[in-house]
DNA sequence: TCAAAGTGACATTGTTTCTTGTCAACTTGT
DNA sequence: ACAAGTTGACAAGAAACAATGTCACTTTGA
C-alpha cells in the first residue's frame, strides 16, 4: 500500500485550491487586457497565457476552452461595472428618479472610461461569438434596462421591463453613445455623455402618441 | 510572332468581364446566405464557394481575401436596405417629418424582415472584424442618422448630424430594437416596431432640460 | 475537327492554433 | 537530505483553413 498523497499541501503559502483560484483570476485579468488590446478574435490562448505569466497547461486546467474564458471575463467586467452603477443608484436615493438615473449613467460611463481597454470589446465585439455568449450579453442588457426602469418607477418590481422592445432600444442607445464617445477618444466630458443618454431614457416618460389612422 | 489571343471571347453567351461580374455577384449572394446561417466567423471560404457553386480559384480571382468579400456583402445588403428607406422617405414627402420618418423606419424593418438571414450578422456581428469593416459599419450608421435628421429638419443640409452623440444613441437604439425583435422571432408587427423606434427619434424634438447645478 | 480559352474537381503547401504531453528545476514537509 | 508534489519551459500531435497549383474535361471560334 502506498501512502495516500497529501491532499492539501501548501505551496508558497497557499493551498492547492487557493493557487488554482489565483491562477484563474490571473487568466481573467490577463484576458481583459489582451482582449482590449488586440480584440477577442485576434487573441490566442498563448497570448493570454503570456500576459498572465502562466502556461497553457494551467489554462486548460482553469477553463475547458477559450470561450469559457471569454464568458468568465465578460462576467467579471460586467459585474464590476454594474456594482458601481448600483452603488451610484443607492447613494442617490434622496433625488428623484431621473437624477438617480443620471447618477447611474454617470457611474456607468465613468467605469467605461476608467478601463478603456475592455470597454469596446465587451460592449459589442463579442456579439456572435457563440450562442451562450450572446445570451450573456442579452442578459446584461436586460439587467441594465430593468435597473433603469425600477429606478424611474419603483412601484412595479418586475423581472422584465414593461416594454421590452423600447427598453432594448434605450439600452442599445446607451451603448452606442458609449461606442461613439470611446471612438472619438473620450473627448466629451462624462457629464455630457450621461446627459445625452438620459435624454434617451426620457422617452419612458411619455406614452406613445396615438397614431391617427 | 504568335497571334495575340482573342481578348474578349464569349463563353456561354457572355464576355469575360460579364462572367467575372456574374461570379462576383454569385459570391456576394452566397456570402449573405452563408453568413446569415452560420455567422461570419464560422463561415469558411470553402463554404461560401460551395454555396455559390464556384470554386476557390474564382474566389481569389474575385476578392483578395475573405474580408473583402465581407465588406462587399455588407455594402450590397446596406445599399439595398437604404434604397428602400430612401424610397419610402421620398414617397411620403407630403406628410410631416415624423410621419415620413415612420414610413422610413417601417421600410427599414420590413427590409430586415424580408431577408432574415443577413439581418443579424450585418447589424452587429461584424463589429470588430477589422478596422476597415468597423469604418463601413460606422459610416452606414451615420448615414442613417443623417437621413433621419434631414427628414425631420430639412432646413439644414449637413454631412454630419448636429449632435453626433445623441444621433448615434438613436441609431443604436433603432438597431437594438431590431435585434430584440428578430431574436423573438418577428412576433410583433412591423408597425409596432417602427412606432417604438419612432419614440426614440422624438428625443430630437426637445432640447435637453437644463441641469440645475 | 482542332487548338486555345475556360471551367470545375481536387491536391498541395504552408500557416496557425488548440490541446496534450514531457521533463528538468524548484518547493515542501519530514 | 530526501521523496513527493508543484511549476514553467518547451515539444509535438492534430485539426482547420487560407491560398495556390494541377489536370482532365468542356466550350468556343475558325
Amino acid at each position: 500500500m502506498t501512502p495516500a498523497p497529501a491532499p492539501d499541501r501548501r505551496y508558497k503559502g497557499s493551498t492547492a485550491d487557493e493557487r488554482r483560484a489565483r491562477r484563474r483570476e490571473q487568466f481573467i485579468m490577463a484576458a481583459v487586457e489582451v482582449y482590449g488590446e488586440r480584440g477577442y478574435r485576434q487573441a490566442t490562448v498563448k497570448s493570454v497565457c503570456d500576459a498572465a505569466g502562466l502556461t497553457e497547461r494551467y489554462f486548460y486546467e482553469s477553463f475547458p476552452n477559450s470561450e469559457a474564458l471569454l464568458i468568465a471575463s465578460f462576467r467579471a467586467v460586467t459585474d464590476h461595472l454594474f456594482e458601481g452603477v448600483a452603488r451610484a443608484g443607492a447613494a442617490s436615493d434622496h433625488a428623484d428618479g431621473y437624477e438617480r438615473v443620471r447618477a447611474m449613467l454617470t457611474a456607468y460611463y465613468e467605469g467605461l472610461k476608467r478601463s478603456p481597454a475592455p470597454a469596446r470589446v465587451f460592449l459589442v465585439e463579442i456579439s456572435g461569438v457563440s450562442a451562450e455568449m450572446d445570451r450573456e450579453l442579452q442578459n446584461s442588457l436586460r439587467d441594465l434596462g430593468v435597473l433603469i426602469e425600477q429606478t424611474l418607477y419603483p412601484g412595479k418590481a418586475a423581472e422584465r421591463p414593461s416594454d421590452e422592445l423600447l427598453m432594448m432600444g434605450i439600452v442599445g442607445g446607451i451603448i452606442h453613445i458609449a461606442l461613439q464617445w470611446i471612438g472619438q477618444g473620450y473627448v466629451r466630458p462624462v457629464s455630457e455623455v450621461a446627459a445625452t443618454a438620459l435624454r434617451l431614457c426620457r422617452v419612458l416618460e411619455h406614452e406613445p402618441r396615438l397614431r391617427i389612422a
